[in-house]
DNA sequence: TAACAAATCGATAATTATTATCTTTATTGT
DNA sequence: ACAATAAAGATAATAATTATCGATTTGTTA
């Protein structure tokens, strides 16, 4: 049976997405490999996001100016964008919050799989 | 002085956000006024669109497909958004919730302006 | 380890939502 | 009605992402 995930470029990618806390877009993803791979190319970066975020190993947690932001963290978080920068923070919510969302209802929905919760506002560095 | 939002085209672009619980994006408003204004142009939506929102007359509730949804009920409220037909429902949660997220504090943000809380999954429809 | 099959890549073109431009038209205060 | 300004249509331009396709790399199997 053939592994997934077994390309060098691939795994390079999914590696920096676990290194960083920048929730990065394809583009700086693209610009931080360069130098180690002089021959990688941006199709080759949007195209393993997409991979990699359909396997569930990592997830786009929002979209900021119109660019695709993405995390390797997958267990549950939250996130604060900030409107000025475009900075992605995480935000660790207590257990509470899970408790009250799980027994949210929707009217029209079928079945709930996940939910986003995105803070908007001014970084510290703004 | 002059009075912002007097063109007849703008009005109607809000009026018809105000009529409905689609959320819809630019191009469902535009073939929605095409009959009552043949010579409305995409444009002319996009660029409403855009002064509503600054003047915060309406909210974009979230990016479906790549497309920017709004909704002219500015009064805070949460939404479900269907992984398949792209549905935007509304989601109206008790005040609990404001009073748990008033109570965050953000690591990195020095202010707090807003949040979005989006439900993702299945409508009854799907 | 050679050879074949399948996955992945780079380069490039194509898509698509949105924004900008620019000239004409509509709206409003006087 | 007239002058000043805002808004409109038409069109071109952006920009992020996706698709295409031949070449290359990787994995399997003989």
């Amino acid at each position: 049976m053939r592994t997934q995930n077994y390309s060098r470029k691939r795994q390079a990618i999914y590696e920096l997405l676990l290194s960083t806390r920048e929730h990065p877009n394809a583009e700086w993803i693209y610009n931080n490999l360069k130098s180690d791979y002089p021959d990688l190319s941006l199709g080759t970066v949007y195209r393993n996001l997409k991979l990699l975020e359909e396997n569930g190993s990592i997830k786009s947690v929002a979209v900021v100016n119109g660019c695709e932001r993405y995390d390797a963290m997958t267990s549950p978080h939250s996130h604060f964008v900030c409107n000025k920068c475009g900075r992605v923070i995480d935000v660790f919510l207590k257990n509470e919050f899970s408790e009250f969302t799980e027994k949210v209802r929707v009217e029209g929905a079928k079945e709930i799989e996940s939910f986003s919760l995105i803070y908007y506002g001014l970084c510290d560095k703004c």
